[in-house]
DNA sequence: ATGAAAGCGCTAACAT
DNA sequence: ATGTTAGCGCTTTCAT
């Protein structure tokens, strides 16, 4: 390489990383020789002497799924533009898992590392006095100093209802996940207490159970039987609102004239194929990936970020609450 | 480190990766010193004298969405008991991107390349005489020798429609993707093959449209109004299947007393919320994505394999063609 | 403006 | 059984 250019290897470097200084034609004649032979440089030779990695690591702590790959995306978009890569570690929520591959991205020198998972509760640090900054994306430490960029999931429920509210509702039902679910207690308490604000109150308690259709189904359907005059439904999640959708179609009700819906998550497999649309709360998952690798990149460059990041959510608007 | 356990750091290297032969107790020792100061072999060093990085590269050529990710976990899940990493990579079905990405996994020193995608069409080997092994996973290349691990989709509609005529059903119709989507025409003609070489033809011409659950109640009501006696539809999804279980169900018939139904794809969402539970052909892509992975490992240790793999397909049964 | 040379942290061949 | 040493491919300082 340095030999077809007829230059020394120091020379080499400089001209294809634009150090030092060269004649002009030096330089144009080194890149003209390095495209020839399709020279790309030695990563890890590069990185044996500069001490960066150019790379980042991301542990999913659950298995890869719904809410996992658009933070990778996010991520992975805003680390691409810094020409970085991401080395993707799957843990499945094992701990043994999660720890033999912080050693794996520690001893490939990664620059930094961002923690993700599927459910948005704090848990507990990946690890202390590490060597690389970590951020945490959608989950979120119990370090309060640890960086954490996570969705404001009252932010999204308060706009569920004043949507709902702003559509002439007042009778309002909360249908969602699992009592001990951190998201479902957090979105449930943000409706009770938007509804408050008004001087309302859910027309119904609460009905926790599953994240599933089929509770959706269910749930609607002992709401029929027990509540009177609900003239919408907030749901803890889109799938929960399909199922709520379904079980009102089966009973003639009209969506959204009799009764206005509103899921969470925004997921277009559900909200598009829902009879009608439906109405949803997006969490901006990309964002959160996007905002993580930022503030992680921040990080490493010297500029930490600390404690919790929230993201407001945005409500997009279908069938499902149209009015008029 | 060296100077912690009293010898030199020629020693350490044969103690902490078990080569050379050395007393037991200067091993120990010398395990016990890296324990205590936390150290992590620096691979970027280690790679450059091996030329090993134990590192893969996965290109996914569209966005890493509902297929990719089982192929990931599965390839993951391969690599990861061989203590290799993957480097993830988001093309986004831009040429452009991915030749970007083809040069950063390079220049990392990759040991070798997963390209994947989420159409199994084949498609154009992603670079001629690269220095590392490629294994293409899901979709395949054009070119006849290069090592593609792919789903053998004739062998699914194969098993979906004789399910079917051993349910007893006679009048088959079959609900699809586009007509210009490899998987949508492969599937169909084995469909009609299959019920060829029992002497029956499909119950009404294959209905081509899209991969949405609009498309399935959409063809199913076509199907309602102009086939008559239809006993089975086999989807080319399970959304268009849970479409048609959908018009189905407002249209009174039963299923799968009056109409089975097998969809494929066997997306746990869609299976398990549809009225009934579908039964689905199951492509096994964590499957796929593993092969692929044990394919690449055998090549990067020099016993490459060539050309396509076809891996076959299973059928899960459901409600939706429950018997008795 | 360019070349020579040291050294990043590790491994492996060789010497002791 | 252990220590010594020469690189792996690159960057960077210091001479020239």
């Amino acid at each position: 390489m340095a030999a077809l250019a007829g230059v020394s290897t120091g020379t080499v470097s400089k001209a294809l990383n634009g150090r030092g200084s060269l004649h002009p034609d030096t330089r144009r004649r080194v890149q003209q020789a390095a495209e020839q032979l399709g020279f790309v440089a030695n990563a890890a030779a590069r990185s044996l002497h500069t001490g960066r990695t150019y790379t980042v690591g991301m542990i999913t702590t659950d298995t890869i799924g719904r809410f996992s790959i658009p933070l990778l995306i996010g991520a992975e978009d805003a680390l691409g533009a810094g020409r970085m890569s991401v080395f993707l570690c799957d843990a499945r929520d094992d701990v043994i898992r999660e720890q033999y591959y912080l050693r794996t991205l520690l001893s490939r020198n990664v620059d930094g590392i961002i923690v993700t998972g599927r459910r948005t509760q704090a848990r507990a640090p990946i690890g202390a006095g590490l060597p690389v900054p970590v951020v945490y994306a959608f989950i979120s430490s119990t370090d309060p100093d640890d960086c954490s960029v996570v969705p404001d999931e009252a932010d999204g429920a308060r706009r569920a209802v004043q949507h709902l509210l702003a559509a002439g509702r007042r009778r309002i039902a909360h249908i969602t996940g699992p009592e001990h679910h951190h998201s479902a207690t957090v979105r449930a308490r943000a409706a009770t207490e938007t509804l408050a604000a008004e001087g309302l109150s859910l027309a119904a308690p609460v009905l926790y159970g599953e994240w599933s259709e089929a509770w959706g189904r269910q749930a609607a359907d002992m709401l029929l039987s027990t509540a009177t005059g609900v003239d919408a439904v907030f749901c803890g999640s889109d799938q929960i609102a399909r199922g709520v959708a379904e079980a009102l179609r089966d009973a003639g009700r009209d969506i959204p004239r009799d009764v206005a819906l509103v899921g969470f998550d925004n997921w277009d497999v559900m909200v598009d194929a829902s009879r009608p649309p439906l109405t949803s709360i997006d969490m901006d998952l990309e964002g959160i990936g996007r905002s993580a690798a930022e503030l992680l990149l921040a990080a490493i460059n010297g500029d930490p970020v600390h404690g919790p990041q929230m993201r407001p959510c945005r409500l997009i608007p279908r069938a499902s609450t149209a009015m008029g």
